[in-house]
DNA sequence: ATAGGTGCAAAACCTTTGCATCCGT
DNA sequence: ACGGATGCAAAGGTTTTGCACCTAT
């Protein structure tokens, strides 16, 4: 069972830990994809049945603010989770929709720029599309 | 008005110019901005009373799809489109939702990191989140 | 004339909200 | 016990679909 240091953070934070709560953190620890809040649902019920998607939305909204899990969006209108591990990227491929993960940030945003334009970066989010090794990937189109 | 070239190019492909059709794209072509579909539609209907927005969606999708007009998401829960202007990217403030854009592309993925994991890189977005100059940008928090 | 495009209504889909009940602390 | 958390139902918002009518070519 994975988890264990989230659920404590979660805890420490003065949040009750729930039965769901608990699902909920192992099962996008125990992930190394981009769950879909559905997706998180459909296994959270496995580890504890009845469990309710408002519940699930609920939480997982929390759990983004406060910085235990991730957000991303590949462009389809639904959003997915990750567990937080540390900065990284995204190549989706667009016919499989397979995703890879880059741990190396090829984003580099110059101080200069941000202060011309008045800006305070926060965070910044990067993915790339095209076709991946199964689906015609290499240099070919 | 403008649009004139997109329009031409969408004529070209073997698409009917339609009353609607032309006030989308001018309406994109006329706005700097990232529009919404429903802001799409209102510009249109001013321009095209009686438009319809299943009319607005089908044609987005459709221009976006052949590549005419730009399709981005800022995290929330729906897509902005606007005028393809060239490659650019945006910085997002978490406050007032102000966008600003920059043209320098700070986004350089190697080759030879594609290459290791067998990806053909079609097209990437970037989107950094922060505070404008009005709500707190700069190097201060 | 004819296929493609539109309008309308309805539905699909993801996500949020209100409220009574339940349970972690 | 108490207040936070959950479940249920219902609604909200965006986007899609089916089908009859219309219109650009």
């Amino acid at each position: 069972m994975s988890g264990h240091r989230v659920k404590r953070e979660f805890s420490d934070m003065g949040y009750r830990m729930t039965r769901q709560r608990a699902a909920i953190l192992e099962v996008l620890s125990g992930t190394p994809g981009h769950l879909t809040a559905d997706q998180v649902y459909q296994r959270v019920r496995r580890k504890c049945p009845g469990t309710n998607l408002t519940t699930v939305y609920r939480n997982l909204g929390l759990m983004t603010q406060e910085g235990l899990i991730g957000k991303v969006n590949f462009g389809d209108d639904r959003s997915r989770f990750e567990s937080n591990r540390g900065h990284h990227h995204h190549l989706v491929c667009l016919k499989c929709g397979r995703v890879l993960e880059i741990s190396e940030c090829p984003v580099h945003l110059e101080e200069r720029l941000l202060k011309a334009v008045g800006f305070n970066l926060i965070r910044h989010q990067f993915e790339a599309f095209g076709y991946c090794e199964d689906c015609g990937g290499g240099s070919a189109g």
